[in-house]
DNA sequence: TGCTCCACGC
DNA sequence: GACGTACGTGGAGCAG
């Protein structure tokens, strides 16, 4: 069958231009609308599969309606210029794709897709229209599907007959009528005052359209509304006019004429390079995109000369795939000033020289991710010491926020095109595979060619934004520390694990059974739609949240329904217990090396937004410990040596310390200096009262409060978390920076400074950079601006603690110490430590890590130790 | 394989 | 006046 697709080409392109922030390309061509079009473009294409399509554009500023009323679309906002100059990109692009555009003079894009769409469906075309204007809702019948966005530009909802029946209770016709009587204050269409949707709609159910209404008025109840009916007659057919979509455009071409289907792939590929939609071009077959690569001249070496190690290069060291631990490394390839070449890993490790110069600690090697550099060749037993410039460290510097930090994506940015992405020449997934020598050794040598020019443009900018000591001394050696780290790994007791998971497991099979009596059938409980309809179906319960798909079960919907049946509570325990056994015993079990029972988890460090550290393979910086069930599992993380112990270290409260100094507050930082706690005393601020007074709902409250200062949360945060309505959240928050001047300052000052700068920055130079603050967007500019309050504070933390890191690495270094330091998790630092040092690591890891900057308000660590992590507490 | 939902930590 | 609301990672279910 036939299928048409018309879009409203003016309404997707708005839509997607208040959707999406100001990106703009290297050229400082704005192209969010473009990206937003092309983006649903490419989803109707490949979901609608139509065999025709057309986008309709409105032409000038005059149509058939201002003869009708001269006021029609008065008021309207002028099209910002940023958006307008990307109209004759989405041209250009539909042009690419070779699909019709259309506009015509005098006559709306909605009057162009109701005629074509009436004349299609009386050819037996399926139909199906795309806006974000509910004007359209009029042409939907039985042959017609209009579909409206919804959200941000792909979410969308499709209006059949049964749908607006649903939503409205009404005929898409009366859909007409509907804004004869209410009006559209977007198209400045005055309607009848006093008439909102809900009268409208009251109306046009009893009577069915404007004309009977008006010829009832008598009947109608309210002697306001009657009046107001009958003043405004002739206004309301008029609105009426206004509202009804013209039928009749004239066309020059046939609906044959609008088939779509083949189109020049290259050309769309070249558009989307050119406005540097680097994500959308991916989607197309990798042939489309392929660069065509100059050729590159290199030395595959047999023999390592002296001659051709040189104190400066640039050196990959690859791996396949992104876990590097315990990993062949594929290769090496290596740039200098005598030129370029690639060393199979064979000849590589046999070299005398070459591994010599790995270790030799006075070069500067520049690579890309230098933790897996020193992991890879830590597992070959080979110490890389000269690393001194890592490109993904670099770029994450320079600006955190752009989603890939991998050397393709790093040097095209930086204008080298001469690098294809290893998923490219590896293939991705199961097809992952190593191509043969000649492929990988050019592939490796691009690579090093990239890092060795980009090297000095990296720096550059680094020193522009005084982050030359943040990369150096900060990221830099962290990245060496970290890589120890993740070499020594964790051990874990298997045997433990394997305990805990049959014990659970049990208990598990039991609840699973106790829940499916109660339910009175079988069912999968870790499915939410099957959960939800026992739930909300089956057992009537009430439903107080709903999801995208469904039914919201979540914990905090569930603790809600406890009191009303006695599933819930067994369905929160499966989940809570399930949880354990998948993610924790399961989870940890799947990722412990067989000979060694350690795991080696990766820590990303060029990730987050604020600097924080990330942990994958597993994630160590989730294991349980708020509740006692789940915390055991840190039993089974243990010493890896016998008679060691588990020592951990935690900053106590360092964010609000962080925020005290910044802020320079002074009942905030009294505090610190007397040593109180801090939620107390934010209870005794905030409420006004004397430390005794302070009760465990008060402290309960201040906690959450500042709680939510620390992680940027808004009023609908903290309501949530306090179960207390917004309003009231917001006022105590009010009430929070009315007694904490000081902090309402700098929060109000961090950002109005960062719509200045364009960024925020914390106490070592990290940069986060928030177009979003000027966004017309409210939401986005909102969570920008509590971005902007909260970076400072959370990023400041961050390389607090990864100076200290880097001091506790020297330290057991200089002193010879054993201990080694395991894990990071944000605020806490775990180690190993041998009995005999228990002592001097009981000071000595508080010191540094309280010395590690200096603030206007003392640093506190807690320390503690013991035979488990669990124990360690 | 990719999405959604849910849950764990800070 | 509504919007959809800290940051991460991972497992299970489910649709294609």
């Amino acid at each position: 069958m036939k299928k048409l697709i018309l879009i409203d080409g003016n309404s997707i392109a708005y839509r997607a231009f208040f959707a999406l922030p100001l990106l703009n390309n290297e050229k400082g061509v704005y192209t969010n609308a473009v990206y937003g079009f092309t983006t649903m473009l490419l989803k109707i294409i490949e979901e609608e599969k139509p065999t025709h399509m057309l986008v309709a554009f409105d032409a000038g500023k005059t149509t058939f309606r201002h003869k009708t009323y001269d006021d029609y679309k008065g008021g309207r906002q002028k099209t910002p210029p940023e958006l307008s100059e990307q109209f004759p990109l989405v041209r250009e692009l539909l042009d690419a794709f070779n699909i019709s555009r259309y506009e015509a003079e005098n006559y709306e894009a909605d009057d162009i897709i109701g005629t074509l769409a009436k004349n299609a469906s009386e050819e037996d075309f399926e139909v199906k229209v795309y806006s974000g204007d509910k004007d359209l809702l009029q042409l939907v019948s039985d042959k017609v599907t209009v579909i409206l966005t919804k959200k941000g530009i792909t979410n969308v909802e499709a209006y059949d007959e049964a749908l607006i029946a649903d939503k409205y209770g009404l005929s898409p016709k009366q859909i007409i009528d509907m804004k004869g009587l209410m009006g559209d204050s977007s198209d400045n269409i005055p309607g009848v005052p006093g008439v909102g949707e809900k009268t409208a709609l009251k109306l046009l159910k009893e009577f069915g359209t404007v004309e009977k209404v008006l010829d009832s008025i008598d009947q109608i109840s309210g002697k306001k509304m009657k009046e107001k009916l009958e003043e405004n007659r002739e206004q309301a057919l008029m609105s009426k006019e206004l509202a009804t979509i013209f039928l009749e455009v004239p066309f020059e071409t046939e609906l044959e004429d609008l088939s779509f289907g083949d189109y020049d792939q290259k050309k769309v590929v070249d558009f989307m390079k050119e406005l540097e939609f680097t994500s959308l071009v991916s989607k197309f077959d990798v042939d489309a995109e392929e660069v065509e690569l100059e050729e590159i001249t290199y030395e595959t070496l047999e023999k390592i000369e002296e001659d051709h190690l040189t104190k400066e290069a640039a050196l990959i060291v690859e791996v396949l795939g992104e876990n590097y631990h315990q990993v062949p490394i594929e290769g090496f390839a290596m740039v200098n000033e005598k030129g370029r070449f690639f060393i199979t890993t064979e000849k590589a490790l046999d070299s005398e020289a070459f591994v010599n110069w790995l270790k030799d600690d006075s070069t500067q090697i520049s690579v890309f991710d230098a933790k897996q550099a020193v992991v890879s060749l830590g597992w070959q037993g080979i110490l890389l010491n000269g690393v001194e410039f890592d490109m993904q460290l670099a770029s994450y510097l320079l600006d955190s926020s752009l989603s890939s930090h991998g050397i393709s994506d790093v040097a095209s940015r930086k204008g080298i095109s001469q690098l294809q992405d290893d998923e490219v020449v590896y293939g991705k997934g199961a097809k992952r595979k190593i191509p043969d020598q000649d492929q990988l050794a050019e592939h490796l040598v691009r690579k090093a060619e990239a890092l060795f020019k980009l090297k000095p443009v990296l720096e550059a900018e680094l020193k522009e934004n005084e982050q030359e000591e943040l990369f150096r001394e900060l990221e830099m050696p962290l990245s060496i520390v970290l890589g120890r780290m993740e070499t020594t790994g964790v051990q874990v007791d298997k045997e433990q694990l394997e305990q805990m998971g049959e014990d659970l497991e049990l208990r598990l099979d039991n609840l699973e059974k106790k829940i499916h009596e109660i339910a009175g059938t079988s069912f999968n409980i870790n499915s939410p739609k099957q959960l939800g309809e026992i739930l909300f179906e089956k057992l009537g319960l009430p439903s107080i949240k709903k999801t995208k798909t469904g039914y919201s079960t979540s914990a905090d919907v569930l603790e809600k329904l406890a009191a009303d049946h006695e599933i819930v509570e067994h369905i929160l325990h499966y989940r809570q217990l399930g949880k354990l056994n998948s993610t924790y015993i399961e989870g940890l079990l799947k990722v412990t090396r067989k000979e060694t029972n350690k795991i080696h988890t990766r820590y990303n460090q060029a990730l987050t937004q604020t600097g924080r550290l990330s942990s994958t393979d597993p994630n160590l910086q989730n294991i349980p410990i708020r509740l006692e069930e789940g915390r055991r599992i840190r039993k089974a993380f243990i010493p890896s040596e016998k008679g060691w112990k588990m020592l951990a270290a935690d900053y106590s409260q360092i964010e609000l310390r962080v925020l005290a100094h910044i802020a320079e507050d002074e009942k905030l930082m009294e505090a610190f200096q007397l040593g109180m706690d801090v939620h107390t005393k934010t209870a005794m601020d905030v409420f006004h009262v004397a430390e005794e007074e302070v009760t465990s709902n008060m402290r309960r409250s201040a906690k959450a409060v500042n709680f939510g200062i620390v992680y940027g949360i808004s009023d609908f945060g903290l309501s949530q978390s306090l179960g207390i309505t917004r309003k009231e959240a917001g006022q105590f928050i009010e009430r929070y920076f009315a007694s904490y001047p000081k902090v309402k300052e700098y929060m109000d000052s961090i950002i109005e400074e960062a719509r200045e700068k364009g960024y925020v920055s914390t106490l070592l130079h990290r940069r986060r950079y928030l177009p979003d603050l000027t966004s017309r967007n409210f939401n986005k500019r909102s969570f920008a601006e509590r971005t902007a309050m909260n970076t400072p504070i959370q990023g400041t933390a961050a390389d607090i603690i990864k100076k200290a890191m880097i001091e506790m690495a020297e330290r057991i270094e200089q002193e010879q110490m054993q201990s080694r330091m395991l894990l990071q998790v944000h605020d806490e630092l775990i180690f190993e430590v041998p009995e005999e040092e228990v002592e001097k690591m009981m000071k000595l890891v508080p010191e540094v890590m309280e010395k590690a900057v200096e603030l206007n308000v003392p640093l506190k660590a807690d320390v503690s130790y013991g035979e488990t992590w669990y124990d360690a507490k």
